[in-house]
DNA sequence: CTGTTAGCGCTTTCAC
DNA sequence: GTGAAAGCGCTAACAG
């Protein structure tokens, strides 16, 4: 059952091939009567003629694809952030080929290949975290094929928007402060398999903005609590390995660890909304109680968050904006034939969300 | 940047274009010498040589794809049958084109043709919900394509993999009945947009099954709870438009408009998980405490059941078993070139998953 | 073992 | 307006 071909076609109606293919393509350079035209789609509609995309490929014509890999399928973020990748490029004409890394153990190498080989004009990478793969992507680089991060880790030489991460753990941990919070934890992670040189910004800007405020505060930074007076910052940069179906069990077992010492913490300040879920349950579990005990907060504004038994904390990133952003550049950069010029980090302020996981009055 | 050519191999080494396709096709029908062969590949490395996928599809070669449909990346499940159907499929050799419909609210139309123009020899339909969209993966089917549906609505003329919802429900109502619940209420959806003459079995079979426990337990169907002695049992079947981002909506509001009501249940059976985590917000909103004054039951076994206040009793499919078996179906189509009759329908048990939210005691 | 040739479906250029 | 012909990169069938 294959489609007919314009050959088909062009027997059918007994007139030559290039009649065909000019009735069919809108924009060739030759013009012919409306009458040929239309009996030529109606014969076309009737035989279910079906452009055959190889063949228009292996002529050089454009694909009109753009490929989008995304990492993480489950966090609701990522998958945000394509949503609204997917809606810019389609109200821009163009299809998208998206691919979800998260099912590729293996990296992102035979998901490169597809994407080439389905002649993708262009690529968003967003939120791409894994180690391995970002490597892989340079495959893609190598062809000259645009590219953009969104953001996920960086690539050299590619534009990279992401959220101002330092700015609103800064904000965040001030914000606790203020509620007189003075054991403030900081939970992030840093894949141990990381290339050596990445700059992993997840947990390096929010370790940054961390210790900024705090710094304004006059509080030290140390390795674990103690009991005496005054603020403390403490920060544990985890590189346990993530569980791809319950991305809540790590943060779970460091805050278990972290709940057996002698002087626990007043808040912790998670590196996304997933990962204090599992710190609340481990909280929870230990008998204490949220924020009076210990605060917790998020990052992220998941939709978790606000039915949780205690609702959620959290930062929201400003996700539609970033990621028609980064739709934009990519166009640009597909349209242009020289290169546009794009500052290499686009940064995007975000939002506190106040609810009651951080025991603020108000919430 | 593009990639060399066979022809330009050939000339760089002075040798004819077929010499380099021999050497480069393992199971080319010709045979040449180790050493010609190795000449060709080791300047295939050196220049940059890369199958032109068009070209060969032209010639029609096979694509060694399979392409994967998945609706809801951000259901636990939909992902989990993915990854095990992704495994599956690279061990037996194919590569894969994942889509995940959600992002597709127009339907499946466009990524049908992506599918198509790609060139899959197969397509895994898993976990596709949306009433338009199954409409449209006729065209795949017309082709000739080999399908196989797994979970989601059905396809005619398909083959269809799924968990056995009826007994599932069947098995939970009990439960709930052997623990003393005397008002349950099950809550199901079932889209308003639906194809008339789809069967929805997502709703319809855990209907069937609640029913028939408490059939067995010589209890009525109600309309509403009333305070009469004796079990009772209420099903509500909505069709609110599901949120995107906000699986857990819905079902919140339901459960918001039944705790108005002046008799109230002591049990709820949710659709799903997420269902689930909507109506226990709605319930402690409300003061109200699980599984004290309510039970509450999920379906899905997705990870967030163990990180919830109250860990959630819900019912486990076997997602790795039923994303294999599917794979096996497909490849078997594909192989034999006499389609192998598979019937219809296949059904998984499934298993309850006991924790405390439904008040079972030794949870 | 190697080289030549044909043709997959399409677009484009050039003659009629 | 229409037809003939070339060629994208590849494979397969054949001849040398």
């Amino acid at each position: 059952m294959p489609p007919a071909t314009q050959t088909q076609l062009a027997k059918h109606l007994g007139i030559s091939r290039s009649t065909v293919a000019a009735a069919l393509n809108p924009n060739s350079s030759i013009q012919l009567s409306e009458a040929t035209r239309q009996l030529v789609l109606q014969a076309a509609a009737e035989l279910n003629y079906r452009p055959n995309q190889p063949a228009r490929l292996m002529r050089g014509m454009k694909s009109g694809l753009i490929g989008i890999f995304h990492f993480g399928g489950l966090s609701q973020v990522a998958a945000e952030r394509a949503w609204h990748a997917s809606r810019a490029f389609e109200s821009a004409g163009y299809r998208i080929l998206p691919y979800d890394l998260s099912w590729s153990p293996d990296g992102a190498g035979t998901a490169c290949e597809t994407m080439l080989d389905a002649g993708v004009e262009g690529v968003l990478v967003a939120g791409l975290n894994d180690p391995g793969s970002i490597a892989e992507l340079k495959a893609i680089q190598d062809r000259g094929i645009p590219m953009v991060t969104l953001s996920g880790n960086e690539l050299k030489g590619v534009p990279h928007i992401r959220g101002d991460a330092n700015g609103a753990i800064r904000q965040m941990t001030e914000h606790l402060l203020r509620l007189g919070k003075r054991r403030l934890l900081l939970l992030t992670h840093h894949s141990a398999k990381i290339a050596p040189g990445t700059y992993v910004w997840a947990s390096a800007e929010r370790l940054k903005g961390f210790k900024s405020a705090l710094r304004s505060a006059g509080a030290p930074m140390v390795d674990s609590f103690t009991r005496k007076a005054g603020v403390q910052g403490r920060a544990i940069t985890s590189d346990m390995p993530l569980e791809v179906f319950d991305p809540y069990q790590t943060c779970r077992k460091i805050m278990e660890t972290v709940l057996e010492e002698a002087c626990l913490p007043d808040a912790v300040i998670c590196g996304n909304d997933d990962w204090a879920i599992g710190a609340m349950s481990a909280i929870h579990e230990r008998g204490l109680r949220i924020p009076g005990d210990i605060a917790v907060t998020g990052y992220d504004n998941t939709s978790q968050g606000q039915y949780l038994a205690v609702p959620l904390t959290t930062v929201a990133q400003p996700s539609q904006a970033m990621a028609e952003r980064s739709v934009e550049m990519l166009l640009a950069m597909i349209r242009q034939k020289r290169k546009p010029k794009f500052p290499p980090l686009t940064l995007f302020p975000c939002e506190l969300v106040v609810r009651q996981s951080c025991g603020a009055a108000g919430a």
